[in-house]
RNA sequence: GGGCAGGUAGCUCAGUUGGUACGAGCGUCCGCCUGAAAAGCGGAAGGUCGGCGGUUCGACCCCGCCCCUGCCCA
């Protein structure tokens, strides 16, 4: 049996109940790879499980940081790996859920993280701000070529990064993601989607479904908390919009329509980026994924 | 019935004082991704410039008629 078991995929697909129901079967845990869930008292806009909802499974790795936080998935990585390391200890299957890409192969391959310079990461960003991209992507060609031919000179939040690496460590970046063949743990990865036009609407009708559940409600609670403090928090797919309307930039209509635009443009881009994955075995979500994913675990 | 404004990419709109549409934003498709990843970024495909006729070597840009939309006057 698998140590781990990852369920990815784009969002809306149902990979939570999938996770749930496989966790069920195998007597495992749920540990969560959302970046989003990870935030305390965002539960609506994120479709977070409640406690009954999660059928009486254990879930890891919700609710561990505070909006006002900036994500780390260094962070992320330390605990995640932390918390499967007792589980597999105790003999119990993690079953690791969520859409976030980097989150997941962070904890699964190895990839090790710089550290990062809160002093320099400030002041570079303070540079990007007045000076814009290029000047800093300029000074990025001059301490690392290779990095910065590969960065566009308009990705200014990358080039940031890439110059606090090198202020960090004195050499260069050279950031280049693990091979698929040398995970940590013994992994079954199965990939859940949805034909395009059916996520489409689902995603439409689920954020509708959102807003009626008090996601505005929950979105004011977090503001007098310091969402919009918080650089990553405050950018999450429907919260953004949200704090727009609170502020009376954006209309309610206006808001539900961008948010559900956004995550299909999400949507895409999750594929894009779990596609090249050549680990993972495709379900589809309309013909009984859980028989299937729970073939693929048991063999 | 008359007047005015407008009909250009899927959408909202730029633009050419007549010489192969320089388009832009958004959307769509594809891709990238090492401490913000529900973020950030790159590339591509889309247009007989409302219709018909005329003037001209040449019209999306000029003229005529027609159709559609909005506003105003009757």
């Amino acid at each position: 049996m698998a140590q781990v078991v990852a369920v990815v995929g784009p969002t809306a697909t149902g990979k939570s109940a999938l996770g749930i129901a496989l966790a069920q079967r195998l007597g495992g845990e749920v540990v969560n790879a959302d970046s989003m869930q990870l935030y305390r008292g965002m539960d609506v806009g994120t479709a977070k499980l409640s406690e009954a909802e999660r059928g009486g499974v254990p879930h890891h790795l919700l609710d561990i940081w505070d909006v006002t936080q900036t994500a780390s998935v260094a962070d992320y990585q330390v605990r995640a790996r932390a918390c499967i390391d007792e589980l597999i200890a105790r003999g119990v299957t993690a079953v690791l859920v969520g859409g976030s890409g980097l989150y997941i192969r962070a904890v699964i391959d190895p990839i090790e993280f710089p550290g990062t310079d809160p002093e320099l990461r400030a002041s570079l960003e303070a540079d990007l701000a007045v000076s814009g991209p290029e000047a800093l992507h300029a000074r990025l060609g001059a301490a690392d070529p290779v990095t910065a031919a590969a960065l566009s000179p308009m990705n200014g939040r990358k080039i940031v990064r890439a110059l606090e690496v090198i202020g960090i460590t004195g050499g260069p970046f050279t950031a280049a993601l693990p091979s698929y063949d040398d995970a940590i743990y013994d992994t079954v990865h199965i990939g859940l989607d949805f034909d395009t036009d059916a996520l489409d609407a689902r995603i439409e009708r689920r954020v509708d479904a959102m807003c009626d559940a008090g996601f505005e409600d929950e979105v004011r609670r977090l503001d007098a908390e310091g969402l919009r403090d918080g650089v990553t928090a405050s950018r999450a797919l429907g919260y953004a919009q949200l704090l727009a309307v609170i502020d009376g930039r954006l209309g309610i209509d206006a808001a539900r329509s961008d948010t559900a635009r956004a995550t299909r443009r999400f949507v895409r881009r999750q594929r894009s980026w779990f596609r090249r994955d050549p680990r993972i075995e495709w379900l589809d979500a309309g013909s009984d994924p859980l028989t299937k994913a729970y073939e693929l675990v048991a063999r």
